[in-house]
DNA sequence: ACCTAAAAGCAACCTTGTTGCAAAACAATT
DNA sequence: AATTGTTTTGCAACAAGGTTGCTTTTAGGT
């Protein structure tokens, strides 16, 4: 008989923690080592991640292979996204609403910052109609914003 | 004496060439082999170029390096922009409107065929308007619309 | 505790982009 | 047309980013 009791104790295991598990759960993934790790740092982080920050964050306990292999499984899952950038760095941030398996519906703007180069997904603004030409016709919308960010911007008076 | 006739003949020198020598010259650019071949790699084309295109193209006469620098020289010099795509490669295309040196102002769209992956700038099509959450200010605003192309869409009704 | 399918780790490799320096080409001048 | 000073090119080497094949380890069901 174990002291489950224990187990779930507040400062035990993070509320986190147990989120992460069930969202690989949800996702028929199994529980691993770096799928916990990379998962945790999205839930903490508000902005987009790049590649190079997880690697940093996470790298030193598992192998960049490893960083690469999570990220494209998460993003096969629909539990991620990409998110595109001026300066040709793949940016990955959480779908807010679980996307399909392979078929991702972000309808949200993207915003890079320029001073602190963090990326947001601002998932309140939807992206605009365009008007296009005759003869095409679009399929996805993707706007990326940059300017400066809410807390870059200083005090609010 | 020369015969100055005989080397304006239309064979002889074509329209692009003498094109290619006049916005080089305008841009104060010694007019060099590289330069001349991959302008007009610009100009013979309608959509956007990607580095790798360019180096297929001409890189077999030119080096590595030598396409990223006149590249460069290029987006600093307002002859072309650069085109950021969701596939992280990075796209070229002309400036309609001579660019400023160091500083761009495209506000056209840019459009991703899904099925010739051709990048074309809609230089009809200006930027919408975005509205931001309280506290973001915007510096630049970029769209890039994945579709159908109208060369690809096939024939008009 | 055992077994199988999946994931992690490792090494090697490829692509893309950059830097320093010597050789070559450009354009201005005589 | 030859000379000269500056710019550009080519080369080699390097660094970062990303991929692939294969072996070892791990997760999770029995």
């Amino acid at each position: 008989m174990l002291f489950l009791y224990s187990m779930s104790t507040p400062q035990t295991i993070s509320r986190i923690d147990s989120q992460v598990n069930e969202m690989l759960k949800k996702n028929s993934l199994s529980v691993t080592g770096s799928r916990k790790k990379i998962l945790q740092l999205f839930l903490e982080q508000t902005g987009a991640l790049a590649h190079g920050d997880i690697e940093k964050r996470a790298g030193e306990k598992f192998d960049r292979v490893t960083v690469y292999r999570t990220l494209q499984t998460f993003v096969d899952k629909g539990i991620i996204h990409t998110i595109p950038t001026a300066d040709n760095s793949i940016r990955y941030a959480l779908c807010k609403d679980q996307c399909s398996e392979g078929h991702h519906h972000d309808h949200h703007i993207h915003f890079v910052c320029t001073n602190c180069s963090n990326t947001y997904c601002l998932d309140d603004v939807v992206t605009p109609e365009i008007k296009l030409p005759k003869g095409y016709s679009a399929k996805h919308v993707e706007v990326v914003v940059e300017g400066i960010c809410k807390k870059c911007k200083g005090p609010v008076p």
